[in-house]
DNA sequence: TACCGACGCCTAATGACCCTAGGCAACTGA
DNA sequence: TCAGTTGCCTAGGGTCATTAGGCGTCGGTA
């Protein structure tokens, strides 16, 4: 009897594509194993249960994600970085919309978290440009993180039902963030 | 034999409440059977499956969040207006992280959106407040919700992790908004 | 009051899915 | 070549969603 051939990676790597095909919830025990052609019982040889699967998925894609934003922002700063972040950011969660929202899933504590950090390390990087200092600085990356993410979730579940260009809405939406960071020191002391 | 005596909308307030202590994974047939001391079967006669529940907690929750929404505006307009809102906003979500979270679900196109639509009719009301006109209005009315739900949707995950104050950065952030609405016109002309 | 029809809740049964225990065969390396 | 590892299997138990069909309970009517 032929051995399908399976590891932890390959396994992981199957989730990761099937929860964007068919949504986070769509990722199960079953349905990954039927896709390899084997029971589900075999699965849990290389991963420890669905939990630990999605976990798994969640880490992969944090590791892509802060892959991907951080050349975004390499070398550029203020507008231009703020831009590429968001457009990377949002790029990603449309290319991959099940791995982004793994990426939303509680963390199983006992995980690596490291690629997590790296994420928000790159959004505190980025603001650096921007002159704010703590806690300004928290805040300011809370209210872009709630943006975007906020902006991202509703746009994947078809919040935004009016006809006008949703892409348009981000590109005002991002300036506002723009401007707002510009002016954040002067407008906003409490 | 006691009947339990159920109807539609009993089951559908005991799924919502089971929706808010125990996620909206957490409302299933079975488990709204459990609290009724019923079996599993005897549910299907008041609510058409699971799908249909979990539809009936979203309008349920649309209704209870709409008639939090409109007082909460009432008789205010520019800042006033726009805290007074986000604060309910947010008072909802964590009141009600289930119900909020069903709000947030794919919504059953044969339903009744009446009690949704009137959700982003207020939000647009409010608004009108601030002199926006088409499109600068959705465009603002989708950045409002985006920052709104992504704050509300990243503090419920538990996504905040510093020590710094969550409610500041929340005044922070609804304080960036209107400052955002005040200078709309001028800043974002594209 | 006695009856009757409606329907509320039940039992039974099927099919997904998660997960554990234990076995055999297919690879791997000495 | 042969032994150990381990990948994948069978068997089996548990939860959950859903359907079909039955029975007893309740409200209304004669």
């Amino acid at each position: 009897m032929r051995r399908a051939g399976l590891t932890t990676d390959l396994v992981t790597r199957a989730a990761a594509d099937l929860a964007d095909e068919a949504g986070l919830d769509g990722v199960t025990v079953s349905a990954v194993a039927r896709h390899f052609g084997v029971k589900d019982a075999s699965l849990y040889s290389h991963v420890r249960g669905l939990r630990d699967l999605r976990s798994r998925v969640a880490l992969l894609a944090a590791a892509e994600f802060a892959d991907l934003l951080g050349p975004a922002v390499a070398g550029r700063s203020g507008r231009d970085a703020l831009v590429a972040f968001a457009d990377a950011y949002r790029g990603y969660a449309r290319a991959h919309p099940g791995r982004y929202a793994a990426l939303q899933a509680p963390v199983d504590p006992a995980a690596d978290v490291s690629a997590a950090r790296k994420g928000i390390e790159l959004t505190y990087g980025m603001l650096r440009g921007y002159g704010l200092e703590e806690p300004d600085a928290t805040d300011a990356v809370r209210l872009l993180r709630s943006t975007l993410h906020g902006f991202v979730d509703l746009e994947a579940r078809g919040g935004f039902n009016d006809p006008r260009d949703v892409d348009a809405s981000w590109r005002r939406t991002v300036a506002a963030l723009h401007v707002l960071l510009i002016h954040w020191r002067e407008a906003l002391s409490e």
